[in-house]
RNA sequence: CGGGGCGUAGCGUAGUGGCUAGCGCGCCUGCUUUGGGAGCAGGAGAUCGGAGGUUCGAGUCCUCUCGCCCCGACCA
């Protein structure tokens, strides 16, 4: 080992932005000569760039190989058939990547490797005995995304830690989930990123525990609510709370009224505040109850139809509809539908007729949490240009209970009572998702129990991103000089500048940087013959954490220190500043 | 897949149908310069994304095509 000369160091730095590169890590990464695109999703790594990844996975590797992973790895170029068995040949679609052998054999390049793992365990292990096993890899993953974006932070190519665990029963899921959530924590608090940990999925539907860590970042895709009180979900899978259900001991009777030409919330708005104001306080879109209808389509291909009441007020999200309705999914409901179910009146649609409950057993009918009992409605009445008013909740309808899909907004109540919801964006980080036994059955994964029967085998998948990392590392720590890494990330520890004429520059600084080095630093020495601003605006731009720069002051026997992230600066005595500098890279 | 934008030297860009496609950065040679992206002089580097068409003449107009970026759809 010795120390890097900058006029021999494999990077070229840009003084302007690249044009293609948009959000702040794809930018100072390529700008500081990190990385350098090869293709839409997919970069190729400098000796800088390959430092920091390397530095990342190190602090991963030592999280998980500290909760008992041992690892393994697989190829990228993986078999057809093992996807097969589970049916992901077909599930990805064209997130796959498919290459064909030279014999015409299916190949693919891997997205992620649960059935690799799977049959690994299975081909090694076969009693109760063996378990638990918690295995990973560090492994390239391909996934050809529609639209990659944002360079390294949604690439096609990309480097994922993946874990997953082995057990016989559904307590040890759980121990080794538990596990990687608190390595996950750990490994987060060391990357120094700001996270939080989000319900992953709808626990009404049933579906396995999965939660995810995102990164917080404005130029995140995944949007998440979360409260004072701590509560944190992925969009798609947050809850809001119901109202507590309403005296309706003074409401009038639900009553049909005459509103033509009021297919839409907007224009029963305003027809009800024409001809039936209110006293007090106008009519608004909240008052009114909408009815919207789909085709619940099940992977079988069976289709009923489903009608959502939701607020008027309110849009369904088809994304929380449809994180609601999986595996099923739900389809417009089209003309030929209508015309199939002449009870339902488009633009009128509403849960009675008469004030009596005709839809029961005939359609699925859900509500929004806020259609608690005892509230009061305006909705359709199934009948063209009528209305139903008073239509109360609990007394003149029922549904088949709630279904929490309709758009979240700013300020909405937590469904666990943890107070109103900021919606904010993140990063996905992190995936930990307790799998349970979709692949130990689809592989044939099973082992003997103590009493000489076959289990099948729990599992757990804990995917972590890695490149993904270094590029919201970078995000979260720049500026607008340029990256400026943490210490225990950062490329290279110390870069000594050479700011100045004359050979004993030059040998103060060689000689600094041959004992940093020997100190154990990584160090640069920046013995380029440019002029000294060039040298500032690179190390700034590369961001090297420490700058000492070896110039003017060393007539007067010292030289200057600067931190990159405080953006401070010192003189120290050259006699002492392997000292200083060792005490400050260690703090 | 829908919407928008853009393809001119390694990077960033200018370029009303008309002379040899211009500029900045970077690169090479020489001299000077050395604490915030140096100066002067000389130089290399572009079949203007591709194909076809219109025209005396196309980077520029027309048609087709390929590619890239952004927004959305998509996305363990």
């Amino acid at each position: 080992m010795t120390y890097t000369l900058m006029s021999e160091l494999f990077v070229r730095t840009l003084r302007e932005d690249p044009a293609d590169a948009e959000v702040p890590s794809h930018r100072w990464l390529t700008r500081a000569g990190y990385i350098r695109r090869a293709a839409p999703g997919i970069y190729s790594w400098l000796p800088l760039g390959l430092k920091v990844l390397a530095k990342v996975e190190a602090i991963v590797r030592e999280e998980v190989e500290a909760i008992g992973a041992q690892e393994v790895h697989f190829p990228a170029l993986l078999p057809r058939e093992p996807y097969e068995l589970t049916n992901r040949w077909t599930e990805y679609g064209p997130n796959l990547f498919r290459l064909k052998d030279r014999k015409g054999t299916d190949m693919l390049l891997g997205p992620t490797h649960e059935e690799m793992f799977t049959l690994m365990v299975k081909d090694l292990y076969s009693s109760y005995k063996d378990l638990p096993v918690i295995l990973y890899q560090v492994q390239t993953k391909y996934r050809d995304e529609a639209r990659p974006r944002a360079g390294i932070l949604r690439g096609r190519e990309f480097t994922m830690k993946d874990s997953y665990s082995f057990d016989a029963t559904t307590e040890g899921l759980q121990v080794a989930y538990d596990k990687h959530r608190v390595c996950y924590q750990k490994i987060m608090e060391r990357l120094g990123l700001e996270y939080v940990i989000v319900q992953a999925m709808s626990g009404a539907m049933g579906g396995s525990r999965s939660e995810e860590f995102l990164a917080i970042s404005e130029n995140g895709e995944d949007d998440f609510v979360r409260s004072p009180g701590g509560y944190a979900a992925n969009v798609e899978a947050a809850s809001i709370a119901a109202p507590p259900a309403q005296d309706y001991s003074q409401i009038p009777p639900a009553e049909t009224i005459a509103t033509p030409g009021t297919a839409t919330i907007d224009l029963l708005v305003s027809f009800l505040n024409t001809a039936h104001s209110r006293e007090g306080e106008p009519w608004t879109a909240s008052d009114t109850l909408k009815n919207v209808v789909y085709m619940r389509v099940s992977p079988e291909g069976e289709r009923t139809p489903l009608m959502i009441g939701v607020p008027g007020d309110r849009e369904i999200d088809e994304k929380r509809l449809e994180a609601a309705l999986s595996p099923d999914v739900a389809e417009p409901f089209n003309d030929d539908d209508f015309e199939a179910y002449p009870q339902l009146v488009k633009g009128y649609i509403g849960p009675v007729k008469d004030s009596t409950q005709i839809l029961s057993g005939k359609l699925e009918y859900r509500t929004d949490p806020r259609v608690v009992e005892g509230s009061s409605w305006i909705t359709g009445a199934n009948e063209k240009d009528f209305h139903v008013m008073n239509l109360v909740a609990g007394r003149d309808f029922t549904s088949d209970g709630v279904m929490d899909v309709a758009e979240i907004r700013e300020g909405d109540l937590a469904g666990d009572g943890s107070g109103p919801l900021s919606i904010a964006r993140g990063v996905e980080m992190g995936h930990i998702f307790q799998l349970g036994q979709k692949y130990a059955e689809a592989l044939g994964l099973q082992v003997l129990d103590e009493n000489g029967k076959l289990v099948t085998v729990t599992m757990g998948s804990y995917g972590f991103g890695v490149t993904r990392a270094v590029a919201m590392v970078a995000e979260a720590t720049c500026d607008d000089k340029g990256l400026a890494w943490p210490r225990n990330l950062a490329p290279y520890d110390v870069v000594i500048i050479i700011a100045g004429k004359g050979e004993e520059l030059v040998e103060a600084a060689s000689t600094l940087a041959q004992e940093l080095d020997e100190a154990g630093l990584d160090v640069v020495l920046d013995d380029r013959s440019v002029s000294p601003g060039v040298k500032f605006a690179d190390s700034e731009l590369i961001g090297f954490p420490t700058c000492v720069v070896v110039g003017r002051g060393l007539a007067d026997g010292v030289v200057e220190v600067r931190d990159r992230t405080a953006g401070t600066n010192r003189n120290v005595e050259v006699a002492r500043a392997v000292e200083e500098i060792l005490g400050e890279v260690r703090a």
